[in-house]
DNA sequence: AACGCGCCCTGTCCGC
DNA sequence: TGCGGACAGGGCGCGT
């Protein structure tokens, strides 16, 4: 589900309520969500009595940053934060795998159908390296020449090279594909091989869908909601994305799919060369 | 080092 | 109506 505009509309709606405020206590009841370091009470206890200074974005990482530690979240596929306002209005199911209880009695629950997501603590200081992942591509950083760079460094196919983490942050399937028909590149195409212009068209594109992804409150395709559980409205202004069969918005070509890496890919035959 | 594939898990949808 | 199989927005670990 979420991918970089998902995780930070999410982000803007969450710092409100929970920068500042002191966690309570702490419940985590999948161990499988924690697989990348500690177990579920070691987490828990080290979050009980922590103030959230801040609530960062980084890929699809949430930054929970605590001071000394930093509380890392990535929702993987079917994950979910909901915030409960009151004690009284919790209603947990069989997909809630965690919640923090914040002074004051508001609730922040963690709900993950596929238990693809992740949970687990970091030192501030090391979150960046111990990541591992690439250029914001929304920062300053994510200029032509470093783009470039990361371009004619990969012999990839442009799909599965969208959607390696290490190389830039934050793009999934849906902004890949959208972004691709945006710049007018097929998929198909090997990284290294694009032409200089094209590298630019690809930069403008990425920047583009993920900022129109996140004006639009991210892309509800079966159960994206934000953490009040509102929907986001991008999913119809998507122009390839699950849209095979349908004719192209820009010369009428009906749009195909492909498997590219594993995954499903959507694009334009006629207008991306 | 870097790429591509299988796999983790649950739910939904489609065809028979 | 029931069942098997494909597929789903992500990333890790392995073999090449």
């Amino acid at each position: 589900m979420p991918e970089l505009p998902e995780v930070e509309v999410i982000r803007q709606a969450l710092a409100p309520l929970v920068v500042r405020r002191r966690i309570e206590a702490a419940e985590i009841h999948e161990p499988r969500l924690t697989r990348r370091g500690g177990t579920p009470p070691q987490i828990a206890s080290a979050l009980a009595g922590q103030t959230v200074a801040a609530l960062r974005r980084r890929g699809k990482y949430f930054l929970f940053e605590l001071g000394r530690e930093c509380l890392v979240v990535h929702l993987g596929m079917t994950g979910q934060l909901l915030w409960w306002n009151a004690r009284a209005e919790f209603r947990p199911d069989t997909h809630t795998h965690a919640h923090l209880s914040f002074d004051g009695g508001g609730i922040l629950s963690y709900r993950d159908i596929r238990k693809f997501g992740q949970i687990f603590l970091l030192p501030t200081t090391t979150v960046d390296r111990t990541l591992g992942i690439g250029v914001e591509p929304l920062d300053a950083g994510f200029t032509l020449e470093v783009f470039e760079r990361i371009c004619r460094a990969s012999a990839a196919r442009l799909k599965p090279f969208l959607l390696d983490q290490r190389k830039v942050a934050g793009i999934g399937n849906i902004y890949a594909d959208e972004a691709l028909f945006r710049a007018g590149v097929r998929p198909t195409r090997r990284a290294s091989s694009l032409r200089r212009v094209e590298v630019q068209a690809l930069r403008r594109a990425i920047r583009a869908v993920l900022r129109a992804g996140i004006r639009h409150r991210g892309s509800s395709i079966s159960d994206f909601r934000d953490p009040c559980g509102e929907p986001g409205h991008f999913a119809p202004l998507h122009r390839v994305y699950h849209r095979h069969g349908e004719p192209c918005v820009t010369c009428r070509t009906p749009i195909r799919r492909i498997v590219l890496g594993q995954r499903g890919t959507h694009f334009c035959p006629t207008c991306q060369r």
